[in-house]
DNA sequence: TTGAAAGCGGTACCAA
DNA sequence: TTGGTACCGCTTTCAA
């Protein structure tokens, strides 16, 4: 209900009508400005108002020590800077400049798990307090060569991509002038740094522990929502990759997040005789629980189940739910990493492991 | 740990040391490029290489149409930009167009939920699919006008902030040539178009229910996590407002995230003789229950409980969770509300309530 | 059909 | 201590 409520009356001159072309600029000779000046104040019209150039301006308003300005003058352009409502235009300094510092992040395709974007949240305000401009790209459908090319325009100092960036994607980004090209997903692109997150380690270690507590018939939840695949798989494989030579059998088990798929997985998990269960993660876990526990299987007796991500929900639920406690790097770790990277341009791509992944054991294994 | 992969032996001149202020630019005699072309390609190398102006270059990339080149022209223009790998430069070109597709958003403080933070990524994602740019700031340490300067200079099209923006600050951005500045909280500012978001609802329909189930003292959680009080405070007050002259009594609860803490508050409650709590949300709901259960407290016989949010959780529990659904827009309206704006400037500020809420009685209440 | 050139708003060199 | 001015890269008249 769009209520409304004040009037604005300025009517925003569209800007465009200011003259061009005019070598000479007579600048309206007399007349103390019957037009409105400039929607938004210049720096010459701070000058004007100062009754000083436009460079001196500019030495005023950045301090610049190369440069000494008497007081009076400074007083005089800070003063006529205030009056105006003068604020520099960013992209006009950067275009002098020759560079920016805007840090491109991707805008998440899912909304993925509290962890994820908490990191991604905490890092932007690093960012931001390491003076940084974070620019949240969500370039939506443009295949990754064209999208490359879409972010070079912004001339970013760094870019945090997924690795489905290419290698032609960091070469245009880089050629751009990004000083720092950082993948941020499972594998690594040739020519740009990468943060790691191996999510097979996470269905490694809940392996290890199932095998542990003498489990050998080994379920896997996978969750059928779209987008969470990408975690899952490699979660799945993590759990293959930790039987050598281990007797212990894996089983896929897909899963929608709703009760009714639950309950229609209990009698499969009976008929491949389960005796233990990663599911995916402690929402899932729960969700699983609490149909084994309407079905009246026993857990752990008859079946273990081991979720992941450590929510407060699992110490709740009854037995206690194991987990698996995902740690990351905190948002400053990496804003620095990133800000590292940049002031050292040249430097050989380095690849950091960022998920550490350990088991909570608790009732239900 | 930087495990160092492949050498970039690109030394990346700086890109500095380019001759500066040479009038006739002679531009390096024969010598087929000794030195490697300018690090990042302009129009201008394009122009050179396809042996035409940089109008020319400009006309074919942007399919000016007021303009007809000729198809021979055209190719070997277009072969000339991608044998250099040229991108255009979007702070020069949007210097120069006077306005950009800027729309600054501000990085939640708290990782606030997943409704919130939903909404957020796919407004994003609605805005970029509008072409617009996304920013993110995150402005450490500025205070309301200083914070509006800085984001000024980015000379964004459209501004969403918090309400402690003020009216100055509103104006600095109007000033700074902001087509529309729209606040996101609780209260309006003058000036600005504002998407309320009225927590109080959510007390309001909640407590509307309780006393609806005949219940007369109500406890209402108050998370002692900072960053919640911020929805906790009008969730409660909207809980006041729905006694308008009923007997029923509302007690304060504050409860940290954490088992003893809802352990302690048991005895609170029984003392209080509360039979109904509003629990903030199914999160601190579940928590409760718990502890409520392990006291031997009877759900909803002794005290009802309801949450908030409607999580899958409150599903699984037992009693079923009753709980407060919280609607907010789909990210593709507001990012069409934006748009509208945008090209609407002048327009009265609008206000919009945003928050729909309604409850889903389960067996808890 | 194409090119020359003015500027967009700042910065920084050089001369005064 | 200050001013003049050439640029950054791109768009867009205006003239040829």
């Amino acid at each position: 209900m769009p209520c409304v409520m004040v009037q604005i009356p300025k009517p925003q001159p569209a800007r465009k009508p200011r003259k061009t072309r005019t070598p000479p600029k007579p600048r309206e000779s007399a007349a103390p400005s019957p037009v409105p000046p400039s929607p938004v104040p210049t720096s010459a019209d701070v000058a004007r108002l100062a009754g000083v150039s436009r460079a001196t301006v500019s030495y005023v308003l950045n301090n610049t020590s190369a440069v000494r300005i008497s007081e009076p003058t400074r007083r005089r352009v800070r003063d006529a800077a205030r009056d105006l409502g003068y604020v520099p235009h960013a992209a006009a300094r950067s275009l002098r400049a020759g560079h920016t510092r805007i840090v491109l992040m991707p805008t998440p395709r899912v909304p993925a798990g509290p962890l994820y974007s908490t990191l991604f949240n905490d890092l932007q305000w690093a960012l931001s307090g390491l003076d940084y401009t974070v620019v949240q790209y969500g370039s939506v459908s443009l295949r990754g060569d064209d999208a490359a090319r879409a972010w070079a325009e912004l001339r970013p100092v760094a870019v945090l991509a997924p690795p489905d960036l290419g290698t032609q994607g960091v070469e245009v980004l880089r050629r751009s002038g990004a000083r720092a090209v950082i993948t941020l997903g499972p594998q690594r692109v040739e020519g740009a740094h990468a943060l790691l997150m191996d999510h097979r380690e996470v269905g490694r270690v809940a392996a290890a522990h199932l095998v542990e507590r003498g489990r050998h018939r080994i379920g896997v939840v996978l969750p059928t929502e779209p987008g969470l695949d990408h975690f899952a798989g490699p979660r799945l494989e993590g759990v293959r990759l930790a039987f050598p030579g281990t007797g212990a059998a894996v089983f896929e088990l897909p899963l929608a997040y709703e009760e009714e798929s639950a309950a229609q997985l209990v009698p499969r998990i009976r008929e491949l005789g389960l005796d233990a269960v990663f599911a995916y993660n402690d929402e899932y876990a729960m969700l699983l629980m609490r149909a084994l526990h309407d079905a009246g299987v026993g857990i752990p007796g008859e079946t273990a189940v081991i979720g992941a991500d450590d929510l407060m929900l699992g110490r709740l639920l009854r037995p206690r739910l194991s987990t698996v406690r995902i740690e990351l790097p905190s948002g400053p770790e990496l804003a620095a990493l990133v800000d590292r990277l940049v002031r050292d341009p040249g430097a050989a791509p380095e690849s950091h492991e960022m998920l550490r992944a350990r088991v909570v054991p608790r009732e239900s294994t």
